[in-house]
DNA sequence: TATTCCTTTCAGAGATTATTGAAAGAAACA
DNA sequence: TGTTTCTTTCAATAATCTCTGAAAGGAATA
């Protein structure tokens, strides 16, 4: 239902600066579909990434066509993420949101989230699991016994490998974007 | 159609080490979801990781009840993916699979994979935009201009952040499981 | 060559996830 | 207090992704 009167807002064609974000924006957005985030949820959080002012949710649905409840679902999302932040504007009484546009935060963020929710469960499921098999150690004569030790030592390995994996990332975000060369040439005498 | 006559396999009761492997097996499987790999392709390479001998098509479909078809595909996909090889018996037509077992080189080539596939096509498009916006620099008069300059410093930043990730991980992955523990040494003075 | 055994493919069915829109809830205002 | 304005929730719907099973395709064997 557009009001086509000559003092309605007549849909101006996009500037090469729009055109620029919004493609951006697809791109973040299709990327989230390969990280188990749902596509929405990363344009939004493109969209507050790219955008210089806070942004409300009748923006967020109409520069994306979404509907309310969508645009509400995934912006609380990206606020329980800690990856964008709720802003009140005075003398107004909506709600504005804007992204923490710091990327190394950004990473920050998301590593401590994701470390959380999928590093520590499988971590933990590496412990239970071996703990398993340990029960069933002492009878030595089972026709399993070689076959626990390979698995064992292979629970093992991923185990130390994600503990590792951890740590350094932890480091890595932490350093943060300084150390960043002088880290690169540190790796790079030892890799020699 | 289960034969139940007393010389057919009867199917015995889980042993503590199959328990032990079905559940890693399935939560291996719900940590694919989170990254965007499906549940039973990440199962399959769970059952592979676990196993001390090669595996066939029919194996997998009868431990993850699963069609041959799905179990086909995601074999195929597993196999594109680096993360398994097919091999085969002297003196059996069938087609076996085996994993890749060692935890870096497994790490390796999933970090090879999602570079190539998520990383570099986002690169690749904060280049494609920042060049959108600078055709439109030389109107220096235009209302855009200060969000063109704030715009592009963020691409630029995501542009940096990702690149110089890119090279840390690529250089870990190069130095292997051996100069985790110095690099983590190195790392943690240079915190202090 | 025909047969057997195994693998791949893919249309349709099924399951899961995302989205809408309207109703209920909450908070500021008058 | 009632009214207005904005936000959240959620059942129904739509879109997407996954899986099945049967048919077609290939390769080794007889």
């Amino acid at each position: 239902m557009v009001d086509k009167t000559p003092t309605a807002d007549i849909p101006s064609l996009p500037t090469p600066l729009e055109q620029s974000k919004a493609q951006f924006i697809r791109r973040w957005g299709e990327m989230g579909g390969y990280w188990g985030i749902n596509r929405t949820m990363a344009e939004i959080h493109a969209l507050l990434f790219v955008s210089t002012e806070p942004i409300c949710t009748d923006d967020v649905m109409a520069k994306l066509m979404i509907s309310r409840g969508n645009a509400s679902m995934n912006l609380r999302s990206l606020v329980d993420w800690g990856l964008i932040e709720r802003i009140h504007l005075r003398g107004d009484r909506k709600e504005y949101f804007v992204c923490r546009t710091d990327v190394w935060e950004m990473f920050e963020t998301i590593v401590r989230q994701r470390r959380r929710r999928e590093v520590e469960p499988i971590v933990e499921t590496i412990e239970h699991c071996k703990a398993m098999v340990d029960d069933i150690q002492p009878k030595a004569a089972d026709a399993d016994a070689e076959d626990v030790q390979v698995y064992k030592q292979r629970l093992d390995e991923m185990h130390k490998f994600l503990d590792s994996f951890g740590t350094i990332v932890d480091l890595m975000v932490k350093l943060g974007p300084g150390s960043l060369q002088r880290l690169s040439g540190m790796m790079t005498k030892l890799v020699k």
